[in-house]
DNA sequence: CCCTGTGAAATTATTCACAGCA
DNA sequence: TGCTGTGAATAATTTCACAGGG
């Protein structure tokens, strides 16, 4: 048996349906343990997290099972058991390439830091922005990625660059190591199959709205 | 009722995976039309998209049949067809409330304007941000909010406040008549049904990469 | 022929509904 | 009795594979 498997979980069957929604779960486990309570029901967490309860606790049967019948789940339990399979145990340093308006937001966002995440080192490639500090973080050339991403263990990284310079970007953090990347640049990144990519386009979101708002201004009806 | 539809496409049968996708299209043509070319295949589009040809056309098809069989696809005819079912051909009017960093860079995000979008009005309530100037727009108070919607014609919305906020700032958005919502605060709200709402969570997409950060790191075979 | 459009099959995700334990 | 965990039913999405038009 080369790697321990805790128990019950094996992370590969987990469905990314599920994973994309125990972050959520998560953040409302934590939110519930700041009133102070200790347990909660499948219904309870399931309002808190904005989905509704059959589901949640479908996907927490994919982590084993962990809640007690007749009284809900230990809210310390179930957060530390998400933690775990979400790899949250352990601190990750994240790189953030390309310190402009978006990259600035991020690198102040505190929201990183509460739930786990440090950015750990900045990237950019103006003269004007490479040498200033940000955060208490000093800005970086980009040639300096390999050294720093390998220094601080850095496998995820942020690309919030124009979407010209995301690929070359791409190509060089896969080249330096790191395997999972954030990309808010406009374009599609071009990646081993080993690295992992998400990404988060504002403009599509809108768009997305837009054709919701599109059908309902058709409200009426449509005679033949 | 009897809500029949005309021709080529009632926008209530497109599916929701599809309709996350049709900005993507759009773009990828954008992209392609900058290149001079005038058809594009699906397996070329497809590319350009980051998607797989399959799916691009059965996606194409619940618009209707817009396709040269044998050669491809007329970029400017998709395109037409695409922002038109998207609800891109009328420019549409998005506040902003919440003019932190994020908001900032949001608001000065020339993705938008690009893409079919103006954000038409900023909104905080801190007194030392309520009548700066931000991009060539005031920054209003939000007791103004109700007021300028209806003025500027204002169905979208992007949160960018603190999450204690942002559901206040949601049922004033939902008051002053806006009907869809971008939020960026990381909180679940909660709207009357008419009212879309999509989320975007930082955090919550670094944490599903270090899902698969984990699970890669975990990598020697489990056996059966 | 090449490439679209699309039924049919396969896969994935959600919801139901209830057995069984605390 | 209340609530979890889960098979079974349903729904949504993706993929296959090929008929048929240009």
């Amino acid at each position: 048996m080369p790697t321990e498997l805790p128990a019950g979980a094996d992370p590969r069957d987990i469905p990314d349906a599920t994973v994309s929604r125990l972050p959520e779960y998560l953040h409302a486990l934590h939110t519930l343990a700041e009133t102070g309570i200790a347990t909660v029901s499948s219904e309870g967490l399931a309002v808190a997290a904005g989905v509704n309860s059959a589901k949640l606790r479908k996907d927490l049967s994919h982590l084993g099972s962990y809640g007690i019948r007749g009284v809900g789940y230990d809210i310390a339990v179930l957060t530390t058991q998400i933690s775990d399979v979400l790899g949250l145990r352990q601190h990750r340093a994240v790189a953030l390439v390309g310190v402009g308006h978006l990259g600035q937001a991020l690198a102040g966002y505190g929201g990183f830091a509460n739930r786990g995440f440090g950015i750990a080192a900045l990237f950019d490639i103006a003269e004007d922005r490479v040498g200033t500090v940000l955060n208490g973080l000093p800005v970086r050339h980009l040639d300096e990625l390999a050294e720093v991403v390998s220094a601080e263990g850095i496998s995820i990284a942020v690309i919030t660059t124009p979407p010209l310079a995301a690929q070359r970007v791409a190509d060089s953090l896969v080249r330096a190591g790191v395997t999972s990347i954030l990309n808010f640049a406009p374009c599609v990144l071009d990646v081993p199959g080993n690295v992992d990519v998400r990404k988060v386009d504002l403009a599509v979101e809108l768009q997305i709205l837009s054709f919701h708002e599109h059908r309902k201004s058709r409200n009426g009806k449509v005679a033949t």
